[in-house]
DNA sequence: CCCTGATTCGC
DNA sequence: GCGAATCAGG
């Protein structure tokens, strides 16, 4: 498999939602995590929280081939004892509390799948994406999809574009009647097939062929 | 061990 | 440019 105009949208729309680059090289499949990971580099999406380079700032001093050992130093401690301000305790009165003021900014930035913060140079302000709050498949896998176009419906003649993810309830297809000549219907002809415009005049939010990243 | 992302380096 | 191999933390 390249990496297709579409298929590097993807990448990037994915990466950015926090999808990790395993969903991501499984959601786009013929590619392995680590060309997800490369190409991400290499498209200049970068850093996320790794879980191998949480701090350090700089490090500039591990592979020479050669075999010094230059571990002669003590760990540097860094000061940085958290201060505890907050001296003016308001005398609370006894009566109803109820509630904690959304203030005292914390500096966590919640992060990963589905708590990607971007952290660009401007430092974006931080209206931590509010739990989605998303409800999972309802439990009624029945009548609800009775008339839903399944994999076993599919035929020449109708539209295969999905809905959904495959192996979830109410995962199905268009089934809407094709354009004739193409596997989809003429709506979704029309996202399936676009003309290659340059990158800067590409609308944002290319339809992708899946609803987003999975919800699990 | 499993997972994660980062980096390197031969292709 | 690509991605397997490798690294390294959780």
């Amino acid at each position: 498999m390249s990496w297709t105009d579409e298929r590097i949208d993807q990448l990037k729309s994915m990466w950015e939602k926090g999808m990790t680059a395993s969903q991501i090289a499984d959601e786009l499949g013929g590619v392995s995590r680590n060309a997800v990971i490369g190409k991400a580099h290499r498209l200049g999406l970068q850093s996320r929280p790794s879980p191998v380079k949480a701090a350090e700032p700089v490090k500039p001093a591990p592979k020479p081939a050669a075999e010094a050992k230059p571990k002669p130093a003590a760990a540097p401690p860094p000061p940085a004892p958290k201060p505890q301000p907050a001296p003016a305790a308001p005398p609370a009165p006894v009566a109803a509390e109820a509630e904690a003021p959304a203030r005292a900014e914390p500096q966590l930035r919640s992060v990963g799948p589905g708590g990607f913060v971007r952290q660009g140079p401007g430092d974006q302000q931080p209206p931590i994406p509010p739990a989605p709050p998303r409800r999972l498949v309802p439990a009624r896998p029945s009548p609800e999809i009775a008339d839903k176009t399944s994999l076993l419906d599919l035929n020449d003649r109708i539209c295969k574009w999905p809905l959904g993810h495959p192996g979830e309830p109410d995962f199905h297809f268009c089934g809407e009647k094709v354009n004739p000549g193409f596997p989809y219907c003429v709506q979704h002809c029309g996202h399936a097939y676009q003309a290659q415009l340059p990158r800067r005049d590409r609308r944002p939010p290319p339809p992708l062929p899946f609803g987003g990243p999975r919800v699990r």
